[in-house]
DNA sequence: TCCCGTTATGGTATGTCATGCATATCCGTG
DNA sequence: CACGGATATGCATGACATACCATAACGGGA
């Protein structure tokens, strides 16, 4: 599965969207979701995106409370030992986050060019 | 000094917007620009802003350090035993920052609406 | 039936960050 | 010339977040 809009490699200036009191979901949950999606296990998903399987879990067990229902479902056991997946739920999540992402983006995206000029040398 | 667009009080949803490095400006340096423009001075504005002097100094210091010129400038004694003042860098970032954040947000009002009916019940 | 990989959690160590306290410097004002 | 208020900065303690380790449950496959 892929296909959303702007995947990982996330560029020195970015949007942080941040909906329902902060924490429902933000871009590193975003991109959980997608690895989630990606990969079919949560283990995997937390390998790729450098992040430890405890932090993994956490996130996925805040995002299926904060919403009216889960965006991810997991098994135990199985032919691989275990899997986790999206819900209809959680690839409708995503997909509008990164739209709104993408729009939030295109709208300033001359701005932030613009911006860059008053950094101090670096990287440009 | 006031009159920038969407001061503080900040919604239950909101965008932030990262620029140059993830550490150049942010929500929280931009409030701290703003108070300082507003009341001249750095102390108070920590106090404003419920933050610590120390935190609040470590900000301006990293702002100075990150843009190609100072965004603040801070004198010591004198009649109210000293002050500290945006440059006009300084409000011009502050003021492109407020744009964008505006921007951005009327970009994606409408999904954002939308988005609030999959939170679970807390909040609206 | 044993093994393997995965989900699921608790417990503990570690590290980062913020707050607070102390102190020094500065300079107009009385 | 001492005072006061504000900037400037180090240091130490404490709170909070994160990472690491250990263990259990699960179920298909060899």
């Amino acid at each position: 599965m892929a296909g959303y809009p702007k995947a990982n490699p996330r560029p020195d200036s970015f949007i942080r969207i941040h909906l329902a009191r902060v924490n429902a979901i933000g871009p590193g949950k975003a991109d959980l979701l997608q690895a989630i999606g990606e990969t079919g296990s949560l283990a995997e998903a937390a390998r790729t995106l450098r992040m430890s399987y405890r932090r993994a879990w956490g996130l996925v067990r805040a995002m299926n409370a904060a919403f009216r229902a889960p965006l991810v479902e997991t098994l135990k056991g199985g032919p691989t030992g275990g899997r986790t997946v999206l819900t209809p739920l959680g690839t409708d999540v995503l997909s509008r986050y990164r739209r709104m992402e993408a729009r939030a983006e295109r709208a300033i995206a001359r701005e932030i060019a613009e911006f860059r000029d008053l950094i101090a040398d670096g990287e440009p």
